[in-house]
DNA sequence: ATGATACTTAAGTATTTGCTTAACTGATGG
DNA sequence: CCATCAGTTAAGCAAATACTTAAGTATCAT
């Protein structure tokens, strides 16, 4: 299943903004609620909710609210998707690099073999 | 040498437009001209120069001009250290699932043992 | 020299982003 | 009940984005 193009807009632009991924990086070491969240950032807590409600458009957090408190989770297929988007491309650029470097040799040798000295 | 956060601000931004991340698979075949790269894209030479310019400013592309023409790169170390990016979180993550899925199976296992039917 | 090619620069504009403050809703605890 | 807590909604604003068109500036080919 290839993401849509649109999708990986969003995850791109959601890792885009240091506030973000800060908070990302909090919920690696697991849930947390909105205000957990909010602690380290300096800015207001709408603030965090409006970059929130752009991590959980991405895909990359989902959050359920019980009672008052509202709780998020990462979402690592998510992260993952985005992760082999540009692995794909690295792979691609350093295999078509490898055999740059094997032609290259080759011109080399086929130079050294033909030198008439 | 960990980037800096406006690094990566700037190369998840970089990756977040189609038109950039076109740009940048088609530079994965090797090295083209801006010409080249605008081919593609339905929009004005200058907006792919702009694009062009957020591209090398993200260090993911790297160009030079000999005489009237632009050839333009794929940088993949830089795209390698967004990747690093994504795959610490991931794997921070999952690492902390499966250490909560070890604690939930002693805790069944426990149960299992303490029960007195 | 002259015209075409390959960008480049500048200026303008509509939209999106990243905040803010103020006012509000809906739990929870005493 | 009523104050507090956790989060939400709304409105507004400055700055950044993603384009556009128009008018350059160097090459390069003839």
């Amino acid at each position: 299943m290839t993401p849509e193009p649109q999708a990986l807009d969003r995850m791109f632009q959601a890792l885009s903004d240091p506030a973000r991924r800060n908070m990302l990086e909090r919920l690696t070491r697991g849930p947390a609620s909105v205000s957990e969240l909010a602690q380290p950032l300096e800015m207001s807590l709408p603030a965090v909710v409006q970059h929130l409600a752009v991590l959980e458009q991405s895909g990359l957090v989902k959050t359920h609210k019980l009672g008052r408190v509202r709780t998020c989770q990462i979402e690592a297929g998510a992260l993952q998707r985005a992760e082999q988007w540009i692995n794909d491309r690295r792979i691609g650029w350093e295999r078509r690099l490898d055999r740059l470097g094997d032609y290259l040799a080759q011109q080399t040798t086929d130079q050294e073999e033909g030198k008439t000295p």
